[in-house]
DNA sequence: ATCTGTGGCGCG
DNA sequence: AAAGCGCGCCACAGAT
């Protein structure tokens, strides 16, 4: 028979034990999986020996704020959940959390086989066969709980204690304790951002979107008069029964009226009839966004708080940057009628701060190209420069300001591995010319051409790409003879370090963000963070400091990685997510 | 009716 | 399968 802790004089006596813990494993069973909403129906706490069952209906963990608090470790699985459900129900922030499925993706990124619920980790790590559908058992449960379910709620804690015990070894062998530490010193700066959410003005993002869905319908209207002569119309005459959102019917139709394309790409669209072209994509633009911020983007207003709290993936990406969704805050147009829209309530103000050049830094770092690094330290534009070199004219922001463009074209298509075809595509030039272009930049960058060279082929050889932090990123080679497996991995190694190191750089702001103005106990809050960029709401009146604040954590963390070259933070405080 | 894959496109 | 990296979302189309 399991023993249920559900008075605080029991509560209080287990505390000594939790104490003299060196580690504790945490878990909590809940009706739900919405903070606001949901309620902490157990909270299990305890080591391989001892485990503590409280039932949260009955008594509240206040006692243990204490403990849950302070720096001793926590294990988890899946920590960011337990977190947002604690903040919110006993208004208690577990620090010093470890994550087992956080540590399980660090492990594993890049790689295809990568499962990261408990019942996986236990199958994988302990061998064990583990039946979750007694989690289910929880939602809206009552009364008494059955000798089952309490047995699940203690096996969960043993479950994942031993889990971290070979994944620690594993995290050892591939040297990979760096990252699992700082992915874990950051779940408390993910769960705050979901749990804080963003306002969003839901009038004026209404009537943007009543705006595109009439742009859209002109725009319909444009194309039902292109393809009205060779349209079947409906029986009751008018309207034209080409659906345009079918890249199918729209190659159909378009082969029709004698245009011929093998798809309806941007690019390809683009370089057909300008009047006829130029009406699809106005189309496709407004439908993508009456879509994409429509209906299903509104529902994601929470009914208790009125803002949107998005999920975070922190390893969503196998680089190692994060991933949102439901809805994604990353991919929000930048557009400042969209941004504009989520804005700070009444008395408060968005503090928007961005690593500036971030990835040419880091590509500058680790290639130690003297131009590169030289443009950095005395804070010229390195798009000009490169722009001045390889076309042979006199460029800046405001001479030849076309040319700066494609320079930046290049200097972003290159960390990505672009070659002469893609780069022709981009600019628009014949790839003859896109080959010189090219040339000309690595002729001007060798070392950049050798960085980027000795990146892909370490990768190749060793399976997998390194960050400046220590983060791998795992290749499965399929097929060493199969050229364009190869090619692909080339570009992804090329790109790899670029980029999780970016993602490295601020994972360590945001972790000591929220340190900061927690310590400095400071009325400002976490609310989005789109990869260089960190976005936080606060009270107007401590605006500048928290500004300050940011600035120096982000700028503390591009240094902690970046040594050759100054790091450089853009910031802007405002009433609305806008610059 | 629900699923999965794909094309297209939004962001960094 | 892959000629530019990393994502998520929408609509469509074909399958179940």
């Amino acid at each position: 028979m399991i023993k249920i802790i559900d008075n605080i004089n029991e509560l209080e006596n287990i505390i000594p034990d939790l104490e003299s813990m060196p580690l504790l494993a945490i878990d909590t069973e809940t009706t739900g999986l919405d903070p606001y909403r949901s309620k902490v129906l157990l909270f299990q706490i305890g080591d391989l020996e001892k485990q503590f069952i409280i039932d949260c209906r009955k008594v509240s963990i206040e006692p243990l704020r204490k403990i849950l608090e302070s720096d001793k470790p926590k294990v988890l699985q899946n920590a960011k959940f337990d977190y947002k459900m604690v903040k919110h129900s006993f208004k208690i922030e577990i620090e010093n959390m470890i994550d087992t499925m956080l540590i399980e993706q660090v492990l594993m990124a890049g790689k295809s086989d990568g499962q990261f619920g408990l019942d996986d980790l236990a199958e994988k790590y302990l061998n064990t066969r583990i039946d979750k559908s007694e989690r289910k058992s929880f939602i809206d449960h009552s009364g008494d709980f059955t000798e089952s379910q309490l047995e699940y709620a203690q096996n969960d804690l043993i479950y994942v204690l031993r889990i971290l015990e070979s994944q620690v070894k594993a995290l050892v062998k591939e040297n990979l304790q760096e990252t699992a530490k700082l992915e874990c010193m950051a779940i408390n700066a993910f769960g705050d951002i979901e749990y804080n959410g963003m306002l969003l003005d839901k009038n004026k993002w209404s009537e943007i979107l009543e705006e595109e869905f009439m742009k859209k319908k002109e725009a319909e209207k444009i194309l039902d008069s292109i393809f009205k002569p060779i349209s079947e119309l409906d029986l009751f005459g008018g309207s034209v029964n080409i659906n345009y959102d079918s890249d199918e019917q729209l190659k159909d139709a378009l082969e029709k009226i004698g245009i011929k394309v093998n798809d309806t790409s941007k690019a390809t669209i683009s370089h057909i009839d300008p009047k006829i072209g130029q009406a699809i994509l106005d189309y496709r633009e407004h439908q993508k966004v009456v879509s994409a911020y429509g209906k299903g983007f509104l529902e994601h207003i929470h009914p208790d708080t009125g803002r949107i709290h998005p999920t975070f993936r922190q390893l969503g990406a196998s680089s190692g940057r994060t991933s949102c969704a439901d809805p994604n805050l990353q991919n929000i147009k930048a557009d400042s009628r969209f941004r504009s829209c989520f804005i700070a309530p009444s008395g408060r103000k968005l503090v928007i701060a961005d690593y500036s050049g971030c990835e040419l830094r880091i590509i500058a770092e680790l290639s130690n190209d003297e131009v590169f690094l030289e443009t950095f330290r005395t804070g010229g534009d390195l798009h000009s420069i490169v722009a001045s070199s390889i076309f042979k004219k006199n460029v800046s922001k405001t001479e030849n300001p076309e040319l700066r463009q494609k320079a930046k074209a290049i200097n972003f298509g290159l960390a990505y591995g672009m070659g002469a075809q893609g780069l022709a595509a981009s600019l628009e030039i014949p790839e003859k010319e896109a080959e010189e272009l090219l040339e000309h930049y690595f002729n001007s960058y060798p070392k950049v051409k050798k960085y980027l060279d000795e990146s892909a082929n370490i990768a190749l050889k060793r399976g997998y790409s390194v960050t400046i932090g220590g983060r791998k990123r795992y290749y499965e080679i399929k097929d060493r003879n199969d050229q364009k497996e190869i090619a692909s991995i080339i570009r992804q190694a090329k790109n790899a370090p670029i980029q999780g190191t970016s993602a490295d750089m601020t994972k360590l702001a945001l972790i000591w963000i929220r340190k900061a103005i927690k310590e400095k106990n400071i009325d400002a809050k976490l609310v989005n963070t789109v990869h260089d960029e960190i976005v936080l709401e606060c009270d107007e009146n401590v605006a500048e400091e928290s500004a300050q604040i940011m600035r120096d954590c982000m700028i503390k963390a591009g240094e902690y990685y970046l040594h050759k070259l100054p790091i450089e933070v853009e910031y802007a405080i405002s009433d609305c997510w806008q610059k």
